[in-house]
RNA sequence: GGGAGCAUAGCUCAGCUGGGAGAGCAUCUGCCUUACAAGCAGAGGGUCAUAGGUUCGAGCCCUAUUGUUCCCACCA
């Protein structure tokens, strides 16, 4: 612990095992209160900012979030550290659906309901329930490891969100783009409100087919219709033909009996009516169902709703009043039965729309709502988007978007609710008239009464989140931040929200900012479970993100959210793979005590490049290349690729073979190669832990502000970047050969089994040219291929030629341990790199002899291919040297 | 009915604008080598769904087929 800044330096207090709960919290408290997460707008820098999606306030974090908001943490830090000004603007939603089913249950545990409260009562209870509980996601956020802007926390509901709405709200009524009218709506009979086309999911369910005689009044002829909802029976007021339906030509125009209810409806034509589908002909009931709307709008057929807002049968309903729909279709049917009109029950699959909030089936009614013009909205939002001023990663979700925004209807934005924002219209008692204001008038501007009430009503949550982006940031105000942020950069989340959110964004954003809300859309899938099933409370196979950062932390959470996994596809939640996350952690910790046990007293961090070997460059090249690769990844959204080109470069080139490498050194006398092989030490981790940050913030913060030479917080740190210096791309490749032929030796000892203590005399015979290459690498066959000596030499004089040898570009590696090694397998081993290196010089000469192919091939593939040839030839020569001489 | 995705090692999945098939896990073998056994070293394992086509060359591009998932629409 350093007595002066009061954090863990160095080695000290670093067991054997990384343990991340004595990490996370300490540092993400440190992190908020340093101020490092907070974004003032700054002109010497390019903004990137990111708003979050909302989560609702009754939200309790799920493995939807997690990944959500691992994507978006990911980027915000890696452009913080990239050189922007970046900001991550957090807030919840206020989720009206949701939370006012809440509020309305705990009110019931009270004994209370919304009728005793009141509409003041109620939103009193409301407010208190959101303060009481709707930091509970903000704060389950932060474990992990969000980035987010807290200073900046906003709620939909707040004044600022509000005045934005209603502004918008009286803008667009005021251009007649929202009007108020009887029209059918998705009626949520549970939560007693109507609901937008958005919110109505369908459901297959097994149903029946009932088919209903309807009479003549004289019994002269009749009509069977088939219905899957026969309790809407009760309001039919027509039936439809096809006109050109020669089977019911002479019946147009009369009428029939409804059977029971004894009403008499008129059979009318529309050519809604398809010949082919069942009898041909459709019992209309224009109050219950969107297309039975539309014809008896069209034929003049009159409108009868049946059904009251929470789902039972009204007084129309003659002496069904007071069930509910359901009862109703059990005891409509018998009735049909007795009554002798019910031809025949078919089963039947039905889709049935139901609440996306309550999963309660929908039922169609004629209601007075309000509704936006969506086609005003939509046009520029599906220009921004065609133009390309919008693009989507993955780009083919443009087509859900294309798809939607096409073929979409008015927006029903009322909802009858209280938890919201409230309706900014008011009507005149005396006069009738509506009056839409920002605020409430004194007056009736037509009337002058002061007999005004405010519409009930609150907007649809969507509403609201539409202007997020800007709301956010100040708008109606003109304030600096949305002056420097706006638009915003990425938006991220699931393709669930591309109609609900993102398409709301875009329409609301052109309409207000005159402008698009962001320019990139970055989409993930869902999380599923291990079988691939959607993660769900009645499925009850959810997994808390909450109870594995506990167990392995946050970094492995992330780690396994991101790796091996395409943008835009659906992702499996594996334990194991958290595992395999926690163990990298591990790694990446050991690997860094390693580095800080061997710091000695720390001396420079300076990499002398006067006298860094084979192995140096092998491993500063390699680190140009990473970085190059992870930026570019991180550039192009390829989140998954970037990652796991990290993971390797840290677990396989630094762990596996450069620290293997750099021990010889570190152990050795010499104390300048020591000191030059610590500073690449040190370089080489603090670069890896800086382009590993985004993924996994916590342990990078941890290991770098260990490292010597770090600064405060590896979070405002710079992006790593290619270094010049650092370019030795024919040192790299001669050091790939140098390290095949540890393995081809590690290869023989494993085949031939013998034992890593018994450690061989290893002869180098190369050639001058590359001599000082091998006298470089020589030092490294100790270490990672068991040798005890090894001797660089031109010739073969002397070398038992039976001996076990490997050869390779570089020259031939022989390891003289007769007594363990069988003659036989040696030569059979021989034989099959014999093979090997024949097939190799086959295959690469048979592309060359293939005239189309020098014809039309690349140069630079064409060359690839002759060096390949040329190599299989030398190598192909060296090894039936060997093999002749192990016969000879 | 319309649209999109997926089909690659035993499992879960990567694979950038076409140029010798990869990872993790699992399996087998040998190792407590002073960073790490949550580890190290080595090995086995794939006609890249099928059939055609384009190309000098196809996991990748085109067409068709089969299987599978999802979204939209909502035929009573």
């Amino acid at each position: 612990m350093c007595e002066h800044c009061k954090t863990t330096t160095g080695i000290d207090e670093m067991p054997k095992t990384y343990d991340p709960s004595t990490v996370e919290e300490r540092l993400y408290n440190e992190w908020e209160q340093s101020g490092y997460f907070h974004s003032e707008p700054n002109p010497d820098k390019p903004p990137y900012c990111i708003v979050i999606p909302p989560p609702n306030v009754t939200g309790q974090l799920h493995m939807g979030h997690a990944l959500d908001e691992t994507m978006q943490d990911i980027l915000i830090r890696y452009k913080r550290m990239s050189g922007f000004e970046t900001l991550w603007l957090p807030g919840t939603d206020h989720a009206s659906i949701a939370t006012e089913v809440k509020v309305v249950e705990q009110l019931a545990k009270e004994g209370l309901t919304k009728k005793d409260v009141g509409r003041e009562g109620f939103l009193e209870h409301a407010w208190a329930w959101k303060k009481e509980y709707g930091g509970r996601i903000v704060s389950q956020l932060r474990k992990l490891g969000s980035s987010c802007d807290w200073a900046r926390e906003r709620f939909t509901m707040d004044e600022g969100c509000n005045r934005a709405v209603i502004k918008v709200f009286v803008d667009l009524y005021k251009k007649g783009r929202i009007y108020r009218g009887d029209r059918i709506v998705n009626w949520c009979p549970c939560c007693k409100t109507a609901l937008s086309n958005a919110e109505v999911e369908f459901e297959e369910q097994p149903s029946n087919l009932w088919h209903v005689r309807y009479d003549a009044p004289d019994k002269s002829y009749s009509i069977i219709c088939a219905t899957t909802r026969p309790e809407t029976i009760l309001g039919d007021t027509g039936i439809a033909v096809n006109p050109n339906d020669p089977r019911y030509k002479d019946i147009v125009g009369k009428t029939v009996v409804v059977p029971i209810v004894g009403r008499e409806i008129p059979i009318v034509a529309d050519e809604y009516v398809e010949m082919d589908f069942g009898t041909g002909a459709v019992k209309i009931t224009p109050s219950h169902d969107p297309n039975d709307f539309e014809v008896g709008v069209r034929c003049g057929l009159p409108q009868m709703c049946v059904f009251t807002e929470d789902g039972h049968i009204n007084e129309l309903g003659g002496k069904y009043c007071g069930l509910t729909t359901k009862e109703c279709r059990k005891v409509f049917v018998e009735d049909l039965k007795e009554f002798g009109a019910l031809v025949k029950i078919e089963p039947y699959n039905h889709n049935v729309g139901t609440c996306y909030r309550c999963h309660t089936t929908i039922e169609p009614m004629i209601s007075k709502q309000w509704f936006v013009d969506i086609k005003y909205l939509s046009e520029p939002a599906l220009k921004a988007v065609e133009d390309g001023k919008i693009k989507f990663v993955p780009e083919r979700y443009v087509h859900t978007y294309y798809n939607w925004m096409r073929n979409i209807r008015d927006w029903c934005i009322s909802r009858q609710l209280w938890w919201g924002h409230r309706i900014p219209a008011w009507y005149c008692e005396d006069c009738g008239e509506t009056v839409v204001e920002e605020t409430a008038p004194a007056a009736c501007p037509k009337c002058g009464s002061k007999a005004l009430h405010q519409d009930e009503d609150v907007l649809d949550t969507w509403f609201s989140s539409g202007m997020w982006p800007f709301s956010t940031l100040g708008w109606p105000d003109k304030t600096e931040e949305l002056k420097y942020y706006y638009p915003t950069s990425t938006l991220s989340t699931g393709y669930d929200l591309i109609f609900f959110w993102i398409a709301r964004m875009i329409m609301f954003g052109l309409y207000a900012m005159d402008d698009v809300p962001f320019d990139t859309v970055f989409i993930h899938g869902m999380v599923r479970d291990e079988l691939g099933r959607k993660m769900s409370k009645s499925l009850g196979n959810g997994i808390d993100p909450l109870e594995v950062i506990k167990e392995y932390g946050a970094d492995s959470l992330r780690f396994s959210l991101t790796s091996g996994t395409a943008a835009g596809t659906d992702l499996r939640y594996i334990p194991k793979k958290v595992e395999a996350a926690r163990n990298f952690c591990n790694k990446v910790y050991n690997a860094s005590r390693f580095v800080l046990m061997n710091l000695g007293d720390g001396g420079s961090n300076k990499i002398d490049m006067d006298i860094v070997d084979i192995a140096d460059k092998w491993i500063l090249h390699r680190l140009n290349e990473v970085i190059r690769d992870t930026t570019a990844y991180l550039d192009s959204f390829d989140l998954n690729l970037a990652v796991d080109r990290i993971y390797g470069f840290i677990w396989t080139e630094f762990c596996d073979w450069y620290i293997e490498m750099s021990k010889p050194r570190l152990y050795g006398d010499d104390e300048k190669a020591k000191a030059n092989v610590r500073a690449i030490l040190v370089k080489v981790l603090s670069d890896s832990m800086k382009l590993l940050h985004p993924f996994m913030p916590f342990i990078t913060e941890d290991i770098y502000t260990r490292l010597p030479g770090s600064d405060r917080t590896i979070m405002l740190s710079e992006w790593p970047s290619v270094n010049a210096a650092f370019d030795f791309a024919s040192e790299a490749d001669a050091m790939d050969e140098f390290m095949e032929m540890v393995r081809q030796i590690r290869n023989i000892r494993a085949e031939m089994n013998v034992p890593p203590s018994k450690r061989a005399h290893t002869i180098l015979v190369t050639i001058p040219k590359n001599e000082a290459l091998c006298r470089q690498g020589a030092q490294y066959l100790n270490k990672l291929a068991f040798a005890s000596t090894v001797e660089v030499r031109f010739d073969k004089e002397g070398i038992d030629k039976k001996a076990v040898s490997v050869v390779s570009k570089l020259g031939e590696a022989f390891i003289p341990m007769n007594e363990l090694i069988d003659i036989e397998k040696e030569l059979e081993r021989l034989l099959n790199e014999r093979k090997r290196w024949e097939g190799e010089a086959a295959r690469a000469e048979g592309k060359l002899n293939n005239p189309g192919f020098t014809a039309k091939a690349p140069e630079k593939v064409i060359e690839e291919e002759k060096a390949k040839l040329e190599n299989a030839k030398e190598m192909l020569a060296k090894v039936e040297a060997r093999i002749a001489e192990m016969k000879a």
